[in-house]
DNA sequence: CTGAAATTGTTTACTAGGATAATGTTTTGA
DNA sequence: TCAAAACATTATCCTAGTAAACAATTTCAG
């Protein structure tokens, strides 16, 4: 059982299966990444991930409600009150409770919301290039129709 | 302005322009959904994702140091620690200082951390199935090369 | 119809996971 | 031998998750 003084074990060296083969794992890893070149990209504009998706949902469907963003953006409803109480802080989004259903909250962006994601449209679209840059067109166009059909995404490819 | 009484918007109704082309969104719902399917699968057993590989890589490389294991599956180090005293609380991890380096920390697994990969490594098997499921074979060696190159995996695949 | 029960949408209170920054130690290098 | 780097740990904090509560709406038995 001596395992004391053999090579010290580099990420090149270590044994990786059962991890290199998972596909949740790799999963991890390109979240990871996602992530990393988020905050690289769009770090310095105060959001992160989950705060820029929502307003850019909210923004392409004014009057969405809110646990409806939650559940396309797969945020737990606790969590989405907290994040519209933190724009609504911040000027960006306005909650309107409708006649038809006062249980509910409909979300929309306010002018400086609206101001802020134009600002901030063209950083955004950079880091989506940047995110592809390791791919060609065609690969991205593949790995996007996979993970949609990994993750069960009904809408299928219209040829 | 206005956006009142209109439809209700739900989630195949509601516009997905933004969202449903990055690359970063699907990474993220790739992700939850590897979360969702290994809670059903191998949450009975009392470990999360992350402490599961940590499990499987300390397996594979008896005497890997602290700081590897946390390079390798992306954990903070501050965290990493964490992780591994509640391996060892649970004597499922050994921790050894090695005369030639005593800063760092080398990992083996006990006798029951043997025993509990061995016990639960076909039900992490059927998990990857469960993974799998949706894809067929060639659509899934697809995807894993893809994933490889999106997030700047070096090894291609030797021909 | 009417009122109680069940359901839906959101919020509050609590808890835990995981991140950052600073510290302690050992090793390396000038 | 002293300064800098490397490895791990501690202390602190913040994001996000769970469970319970609240309010409005719908359902349904009578």
């Amino acid at each position: 059982m001596d395992l004391a003084v053999n090579e010290p074990l580099t990420e090149e060296t270590a044994d990786l299966r059962d991890l290199a083969d998972s596909i949740g794992f790799m999963a991890r890893l390109a979240q990871v990444h996602t992530y990393e070149t988020f905050f690289e990209d769009l770090g310095a504009y105060g959001l992160r991930p989950g705060e820029f998706s929502t307003l850019l949902l909210i923004g392409r469907n004014p009057g969405i409600r809110q646990g409806m963003v939650a559940q396309i953006l797969r945020i737990k409803p606790a969590h989405m009150t907290k994040l519209v109480r933190s724009f609504e802080d911040r000027q960006l989004v306005e909650r309107t409770i409708p006649d038809h259903d006062r249980r509910s909250v409909q979300l929309s962006l306010t002018t400086s919301g609206l101001d802020f994601i134009e600002e901030h449209r063209s950083a955004f679209a950079q880091h989506e290039i940047n995110l592809r840059s390791t791919l060609t067109a065609p690969e991205l166009r593949t790995l996007m129709q996979l993970l949609r059909k990994y993750v069960g995404f009904d809408w299928e490819e219209e040829s």
